[in-house]
DNA sequence: GTTATTGCAAAGAATTTGCATAATC
DNA sequence: GATTATGCAAATTCTTTGCAATAAC
């Protein structure tokens, strides 16, 4: 499950020393400071490899692209895995994260995003045709749930 | 509260009419087909604006930098809405979100992405001091919830 | 020896911005 | 007439990729 590199190692393991949670960026000036020759193009393939085998997670990675609402009621998003469409979650409380999330390191909360991810009806579709009937695992951004 | 120009008027339209949540260069395309001279640019700045306004809801924002963490267990993060620091959730049950969200427009659930907004100790102090105890207002992608 | 991984530089994708012109208030 | 908004193009920002060289198994 990949090679034990240099670049690798040292990556993890200044990701591991670091409370905060670093950009690619970061990292890369942190990792050149052991490894000078180091690229940025390495850490970003590192850290992808290295989330991929779950041995980190990589957050805030919500699609780059924005979509826009003209629907400003209250109501969350579903986005479908396979082809990145966006839909309508009705059908919760309008406020369903039973929050004052106590701990949270000296922040004063706020507000929260929250959005569904799953699978539209035409992928499923599609899917069920080719037989691939559940493959797609993914990297949501946080623990989430699976449905049985 | 802004000027009545044919851009904005034709972007807010063409968004009021669609079901699905466009893109940016969706928009533009289809605003195109009214006004031919429109630029992308002109459609970025609008959509910026309605948002603000309120008259529409930018979504899937999620800062732009992918973060990187060395915790794989299960919590969630809060990002400061002043200076983008992330940190730790505790105390929070692991699955949070109630679902089952029953009406998805035919979307199965698979998970879901959650991340606070709030703001941390640093800023806090910081503008307290200067004397702006409340005043950000931020987009937040999704409804959330203001504390008391 | 093969094959994964690297460094480097260039390409991409989405969004933002500077500036002179044009439209709105 | 003052100011906001526009079109256009160039600039930014974060991330990915092609490729020949290198290192790991």
């Amino acid at each position: 499950m990949g090679r034990d590199t240099a670049q690798r190692r040292v990556i993890l393991e200044e990701l591991m020393k670091l409370p905060s949670h670093p950009t690619a960026a970061e990292l890369y000036e942190i990792a050149r400071r052991r490894l000078p020759r180091i690229s940025l193009g390495t850490v970003y393939r590192n850290l992808e490899h290295l989330a991929r085998a779950g041995q980190i997670r990589k957050l805030g990675v919500g699609p780059t692209e924005a979509r826009f609402d003209a629907d400003t009621s209250p109501h969350h998003h579903v986005r479908c895995v396979q082809c990145d469409r966006l839909g309508d979650v009705l059908g919760l409380p309008e406020d369903p994260v039973p929050v004052n999330p106590t701990v949270a390191e000296g922040y004063d909360i706020l507000a929260y995003r929250l959005e569904f991810v799953g699978r539209c009806s035409q992928c499923r579709a599609e899917a069920a045709v080719k037989g691939l009937s559940d493959n797609a695992e993914q990297d949501t951004g946080a623990p989430g749930r699976k449905q049985p």
